[in-house]
DNA sequence: CCTATATAGGACTAGTTTAGTACTAGATTG
DNA sequence: CAATCTAGTACTAAACTAGTCCTATATAGG
């Protein structure tokens, strides 16, 4: 069903609120009721961001999270990542591709284009835009630039 | 990960087959051969793609798969959904959606734009790119505009 | 009419992945 | 030194996937 897991989607969720709050260090308990997810569950993906660089942490009393780069620096493409590691669309585009039938079908390298191809799609979307930051509602230049296939339309 | 399902990935290899072999009646054994897959796979897959109308079977003796229709007409977001149903990348993508957080977070919506835009991209690629029988190497003209970038590139 | 060859459909099982929870350890403040 | 945080790991339950198997039905040909 090309689906994210649950996880990146909460690890989105909370990305968001923390961008909402630059300036502030949240507790994984106060990012769990803002967020109204359960508190282990938030305190588990919020790890993995900060074990992927995506936020830093403050140990101990008065602790928290906090982003660790501006939200315009921080990519759907990156988020994905952290939580799930990097993307393969299909099996043979994974790192040791040992397709039996590579050879014959083709198939394959299309896929892999089509891989990339979202992928880079994916690091052009910012956080800003995924938390609907940006003053202006969410734009995916790229992607939008695409489906209208060249057709100039306004607002 | 963002990955589509082994199934699908089996379905892209044999309507390929099918594609390469327009005028044949290719049985679900002849079509296993090939693909070097096993033979109860290929059947039920097979039987997923004839339920969603991307292939026409004959019954009985002599019996066999054919594409329902010219490879040009069949795109890969048909494929998708045959084996996999409508992809939503959230949850709260689907039809009754009934996320608790949807009021405050707004990632949801963004999600869902990222969402239709791949979707779209996906309904520009036929099978012909697919199963790599447009003489010349695949093209997704759609994507490959979004990730120039509007850049002019020649090749 | 009977048999061999195909597809159609569904049920079933094993394996893998995901989601969620719990527990232990270490850091910081006051 | 006690309270409040995060860090890391391990574990369990549930969901999904992949693959196989069994039964029914349609067709061609002897
Ligand atoms: S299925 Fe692996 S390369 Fe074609
Ligand atoms: S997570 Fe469902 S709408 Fe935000």
């Amino acid at each position: 069903m090309l689906r994210i897991s649950k996880m990146t989607d909460y690890a989105t969720v909370l990305l968001a609120r923390l961008a909402a709050a630059p300036d502030r260090q949240l507790t994984a308990t106060q990012l769990a009721a803002q967020s109204h997810l359960a508190a282990p569950t938030v305190s588990k993906v919020l790890k993995q961001l900060h074990r992927r660089g995506l936020v830093s942490s403050t140990l101990g009393l008065r602790g928290g999270y906090r982003l660790a780069r501006p939200a315009a620096e921080i990519t759907a493409a990156q988020i994905l990542d952290a939580l799930e590691g990097p993307m393969a669309l299909i099996e043979c585009a994974r790192a040791t591709h040992q397709c039996s039938i590579e050879s014959t079908c083709g198939v394959g390298r299309a896929w892999q284009r089509v891989n990339l191809a979202i992928r880079r799609s994916l690091q052009e979307i910012t956080l800003v835009e995924l938390a609907g930051l940006g003053g202006e509602p969410v734009r995916f230049a790229a992607l939008e630039r695409a489906l209208r296939g060249g057709r100039a339309e306004r607002t």
